[in-house]
DNA sequence: ATTATATTTAACCATATGGTTAAATATTGA
DNA sequence: TCAATATTTAACCATATGGTTAAATATAAT
């Protein structure tokens, strides 16, 4: 538990990796593609991805000689629900992050 | 803007910072009081409180020789709304939140 | 069969991270 | 004044991270 969550805050805290979330929320692409808008090496990019893909927060699918890779928007519910629940509850179901907000609110208004 | 992004999410990463922020939700606390619990010696965790203090996480006042610890929620802020807008959309004002679940539970349920 | 394309793996490098111990710096209490 | 307490700073260390280039692998196209 404590593991997953190094492990997606982590995979979160590179700028480039959030950039690739962001190009991936339009539509899957092959990783030749996400690699086209940044300076940087290929093999770079694929590690990003492979550090995505760990973190639960993209899939790859091959097809022939492409990857594809896919957005996993499950793959930021834990992070997202500690961060709101701030780690005092234990809500498993994404239907109740609308109360969660709610108590985050109450949390930041507090002072 | 990313830079601090970058911050945030990577002082969240480690879990040693993520539970000093929850001890933190009880009440403010001295350093050694927070050093604790934890196996580790002051000065790491004088540095984790750094991090976190640098972050916008936490705050810290110094009475006497005391240096007291205090979280600082709206320091969540910038990340929940990244990670729940996924980075598609501006919204500076918490009070939009409740929206932006919608959109994310629209986006998971996507497929 | 050969070549081009898509991607990963390997080896390497510089810097960052998370820890340590020892020493320094205030501040408080006796 | 002297000692204890609270915390930080400094110097160091091992490992992790994010990048590189060169080579390897697998598939597709000619």
């Amino acid at each position: 538990m404590q593991a997953k969550l190094n492990e997606l805050f982590s995979a979160l805290s590179d700028a480039t990796r959030r950039e690739i979330l962001i190009m991936l929320l339009e539509d899957d692409m092959a990783v030749t593609d996400v690699a086209h808008p940044f300076d940087m090496s290929l093999p770079a990019i694929s590690k990003h991805l492979n550090i995505l893909s760990n973190a639960g927060l993209i899939s790859q699918e091959r097809r022939g000689r492409v990857n594809w890779c896919k957005l996993e928007p499950d793959g930021l519910r834990d992070a997202s629900v500690w961060m709101l629940s701030f780690g005092q509850f234990d809500i498993p179901d994404i239907e109740d992050l609308e109360r969660l907000i709610e108590s985050h609110i109450d949390l930041t208004q507090k002072n």
